[in-house]
DNA sequence: TACGTATAAATCGCATGCGATATAAAAATA
DNA sequence: TATTTTTATATCGCATGCGATTTATACGTA
């Protein structure tokens, strides 16, 4: 069959276009709390799991090093995270909440955009494992490809 | 109902996170025409309605003339679009396809990630409407609250 | 016509993502 | 043990997105 030959139809730029918008929808949101998105989500992230090493939360975030790097300097630098070396492999740095970071994740617990979304619980829970499928199936394929 | 507190479980960070995924999908594939994510859809979105106004475009893309206009000088740079200020009006630029830029075009035709999305025909056409809705409902409730 | 306002692009600065590479440490092996 | 290879993180450069502002032009109205 043939590709779909209109942007409207790309499920591609579906995504992009969605993501694009959330990030304007939680802009004025994290804006009140001083964080980005990424930010954001890499404090959800170890608030969820403390302790994780830069790659250990990469795998959690999609990111890479090059990527979170720069983010937890920062994040660090803002007093909400902390970052250690380990001593028995020196090439391992793990990343902590301070109190700071979980006082921070507590006020955000009431960041709600179910509402924007415009879908019932349920409608939202299967919409979200959905494109969690296609994200998963996306990055399965590139591996068979190496 | 409490929000969820995984990030596993939040719908923002699946369509963060299938973003990446795209992203990594597309890259080696648009690396051999020599185009970014961003530039790709600018041109798909110029073929299909050649001519736009940067504002037109953008409106199209969800960008806005902060982003495009790097962007776009850099596509004519490439010779594949020209930009075109009408006599008219000055503040209105247009934006046209190359013969260069639509030949590119025809060549991304080609271009199908379908299987790697791992989706029937039907599953496929209704992830998209879905991911649509919600974007547009995001939207929706942001011109609300202005 | 003169002047304030509105509009379309462009500019600037900051924060990602990511490919490529560098650095340092650990592991494997000759 | 000496050397090579692997691994974890960091650095660098480029290309977005976007808020804030600027510039230039058009419009509205006294």
């Amino acid at each position: 069959m043939k590709p779909d030959r209109k942007l409207a139809d790309f499920l591609c730029f579906a995504i992009y276009s969605a993501n694009l918008a959330f990030g304007k929808a939680y802009r004025p949101i994290l804006d009140e709390l001083g964080l980005t998105y990424t930010q954001y989500v890499t404090i959800v992230a170890l608030w969820e799991e403390d302790g994780l090493t830069v790659s250990g939360l990469g795998e959690k975030l999609f990111l890479e090093s090059n990527t979170l790097t720069p983010i937890l300097k920062k994040l660090e630098a803002m007093g909400y995270v902390e970052r250690v070396r380990e001593t028995e492999d020196e090439r391992v740095v793990r990343v902590h909440l301070t109190k700071s970071g979980r006082r921070l994740r507590e006020k955000a617990l009431s960041i709600n955009l179910d509402d924007a979304c415009g879908l019932t619980a349920k409608g939202f829970s299967s919409l979200q494992k959905e494109i969690v499928g296609l994200r998963d199936n996306l990055l399965k394929s590139l591996d068979r490809d190496d």
